[in-house]
DNA sequence: GCTTGACTTGGAGTAAACTCCAGATATTAC
DNA sequence: GTAATATCTGGAGTTTACTCCAAGTCAAGC
């Protein structure tokens, strides 16, 4: 799978696929005999993992701490189940203020929604009394 | 109340607080009589709210927006209300992805447990072994 | 009244995460 | 075979959201 079809399939620009190789976020990516990009399944695998991390606000240095660790193999496994739980407590309070939030967002459209109502039935008032 | 006892109550820097108000994200803040910001309760009431919205992930361009129709009064109740739509869906598919991650998150922690039990109960192999 | 610390402004500087560019090589279509 | 298109690299530029700075005014303690 060469580096289009990758930007394709996974909704990231290639000069973005570049970048999370050149900064260790994915290892490096298997080329073809001409040296340009061949994306293997597992290298696939690590867009999209990458991806879904960085969607949900983990920083660029986090996953490439993260590697970093994968790529020193087993005597790194606790480090790395640290890092993820620490990031999984993070990302669990954003989401718990961010639930907080679209709440009150709901809450502000449903006094917007009454305001215009009120709106509508003065400015009908004003035009009867006329 | 002046503006460190603001930035204290709200955890928001005090350049991050002038910062606001020159964007116009927050209306312009009340001043004492040698022009210094004397924060009213709503004008906390819109530090609070700004806040709120960053850190759900709301930009700068979109709350400015906001209060710029705030200011233009009752006929732009329906734009308001329909921008602050927009925001909540753009939320809400956010958190449902973040939510997600979360799981993924959460999968990924207990597949590094059984990984470390594993790897420990090799190594206690090895040394008996030897 | 003077020093020390807080507040003011306009504008410059910074961090994170891309995004774009130039110049070179590779592939595809005709 | 050649033109058009895609990919490569290193490095510069951009965007967003702050954050810091200088030079001046203001306020509180002694």
């Amino acid at each position: 799978m060469n580096i289009s079809q990758v930007s394709k399939k996974y909704g990231l620009s290639v000069d973005t696929l570049r970048y999370y190789e050149k900064e260790g976020l994915i290892p490096p990516v298997h080329r073809n005999e001409s040296g340009l990009r061949d994306y293997t399944e597992q290298d696939c695998g690590w867009v999209e993992f990458i991806k879904c991390m960085r969607a949900a606000g983990l920083s660029i240095d986090t996953l490439r701490e993260y590697i970093t660790l994968y790529f020193k193999g087993n005597r790194t496994l606790q480090k790395r189940k640290n890092l993820l739980i620490a990031e999984r407590d993070k990302l669990q309070a954003r989401l718990k203020e961010m639930q907080g939030t679209l709440e009150r967002l709901d809450y502000k459209i449903r006094v917007y929604e009454e305001k215009i109502v009120q709106c509508e039935k003065e400015l009908l008032k004003k035009r009867k009394s006329k």
